[in-house]
RNA sequence: GGCGGCAUAGCCAAGUGGUAAGGCGACGGUCUGCAAAACCGUUACUCACCGGUUCGAAUCCGGUUGCCGCCUCCA
């Protein structure tokens, strides 16, 4: 099946056809820093990254570009409020970004641009706009001539003439049309400016994701992505500058991720109302924070809750013990006697060949993470199965087990659930753990079940839980 | 007010023409010294409501109700 990719522009899904054959380009729209990222950003970028792993998966040469946008009014703003420079405040969050893009199992974009290291890039498009008549300056402010680019509205569906209720014109600024927005914005006394044309200022939002997503991946890119949120005013100014600037037809697939909501309230940085992704990964871990958010399709826009978290963190601990009895099976030298023909084995096999199958034409239709986990959860099923029931020679070969083994790391590879790759038989257990679990089972086969009991307590107590299988205890670290 | 979207079990959620995935929870059973993990069974004769198209609709069309987002900074 081929890949389908909902395109927000076209309203439908489209089958994927990029610029190059072979190759993706995917621009993603990363944070303005003007405050630390919280969990709906990360829903965006775990959206993007899952995007971006399938398409690697898939065979695709794919360049990431992820920029961020280090200067802006709110930026300025938290500066003077601290009394610091506003490259203190950018870098900070910047920071604050990637320890959690790691926590969440995010792998790193090829290109992260900024917007301050792109003023020539920027000023360059600004001129163009000018030459085409698409922009022009008053005083020391650049704006963008709305009503000259015919296609405007077209991505957001909305229709110029009903925008001009909404639009409104700032004290200060002298705009032709309401409609119109601004390039470039004229420095006051005491703010970060750069040299341009039009004298000492800064890049207007907008522009510089036009001069930096054209510079790295070319006039016509694959796919852009961001947050629904983006759509209006955002993308469509996008494509706008882009497009009038370069004639040519910009993005090929424009992906928006749903927002979270909290309390049904947008999560917003501007009101406070939100959580820091700081505040959840001291609670969960960043892998149910990503599985939590990869379980939901990521165009649909969904509710923060802690019960949901605490679902996928059980959810999650089932695959986590599938994956370590697999893990088991093709350690163990009884594994490898099976024979390679017994039903069993066929039939985990075919049984595998299918969930996979399943799985990757869920991920085809859209990227549908959500359906894509119910088809783990089945095959998890499945083994648990086998494992509940099948001792003696119906137990499925080792062949059966690599192929399910392979199938999770299938899984793994796409959706990021584990950091350090499948968990594996608690096999890095500390001496004196190994020792209390050992002096367990000595209490136990003499029925003394408090000294069982209390040791069980001891062993906790170092980080670990013992699960007595018929096979004998089972020693992992606890979660 | 304009534009867009959504309404599926106790909760979350997939499903765009062929008769309701999956997860969490709950209840009953199995295993177990206990626990943990796990398995089996039960948990939507039905997909907000009303019409229509069709041999057949949760899925398409029209209408009604409710919720949400965007129209202002926002992933």
């Amino acid at each position: 099946m081929a890949l389908k990719v909902y395109d927000t522009l076209r309203g439908r899904k489209e089958e994927f056809a990029p610029v190059t054959s072979g190759t993706a380009g995917i621009y993603f729209c990363g944070m303005t820093v003007q405050d630390k990222p919280h969990i709906g950003h990360m829903l965006a970028f775990v959206a993007g990254d899952m995007i971006r792993r399938y398409l690697l998966f898939k065979g695709f040469k794919v360049t990431y570009v992820q920029n961020f946008t280090d200067i802006d009014d709110k930026i300025i703003a938290k500066a003077n409020e601290e009394g610091v420079d506003y490259r203190t405040i950018a870098e900070r969050n910047m920071k604050e970004y990637f320890t959690y893009a790691e926590e969440l199992n995010i792998m790193r974009a090829d290109v992260y641009p900024l917007a301050t290291e792109h003023i020539g890039d920027i000023v360059a498009l600004i001129r163009t706009l000018e030459e085409k008549g698409f922009a022009y300056a008053v005083g020391g402010d650049v704006y963008y001539r709305v009503r000259n680019f015919s296609r405007y509205g077209r991505l957001s569906k909305r229709n110029v003439d009903e925008l001009v209720s909404g639009a409104r014109i700032d004290v200060g600024e002298a705009k032709e049309d309401p409609l119109d927005f601004t390039l470039w914005k004229a420095a006051k006394e005491g703010e970060p400016a750069w040299e341009s044309p039009w004298g000492m200022g800064r890049p207007g939002w907008h522009i510089e994701c036009s001069a930096m997503s054209m510079k790295y991946l070319g006039t016509t890119i694959d796919m852009h992505g961001g947050g629904q949120d983006l759509v209006f005013p955002h993308h469509e100014n996008e494509i706008a500058q882009s497009e009038a600037a370069t004639g040519k037809q910009f993005i090929r697939y424009w992906m928006h991720n749903g927002l979270l909501n909290l309390r049904g309230e947008k999560m917003s940085k501007s009101t406070g109302h939100f959580f820091a992704i700081e505040d959840i990964v001291k609670e969960f871990s960043g892998e149910v924070v990503r599985f939590y958010l990869l379980s939901t399709h990521f165009r649909s826009s969904t509710e923060f809750s802690r019960e949901r978290l605490r679902e996928a963190e059980a959810g999650l601990e089932r695959i986590r013990n599938v994956c370590v009895w697999i893990d088991e099976r093709l350690e163990s030298p009884r594994g490898a006697q099976n024979a390679a023909v017994s039903p069993e084995s066929s039939r985990l096999i075919a049984f595998t060949d299918e969930a996979v199958a399943a799985f990757l034409d869920a991920m085809d239709d859209d990227f549908n993470s959500g359906e894509a986990v119910g088809h783990v959860f089945r095959l998890v099923r499945e083994l648990n199965r086998i494992r509940a029931e099948g001792n003696g020679a119906e137990v499925p070969s080792f062949e059966a087990f690599e192929k399910a083994r392979g199938a999770f790391e299938t899984f793994d590879r796409i959706l990021g659930l584990f950091k350090g790759g499948l968990p594996k038989a608690g096999r890095e257990i500390p001496p004196e753990v190994s020792a209390l679990v050992a002096e367990r089972e000595a209490a136990r086969k003499a029925k003394d079940w408090k000294r069982a009991d209390e040791l069980r307590g001891r062993v906790a107590a170092l980080g670990f839980v013992i699960e007595d299988r018929p096979a004998g205890p089972l020693v992992k670290p606890a979660r």
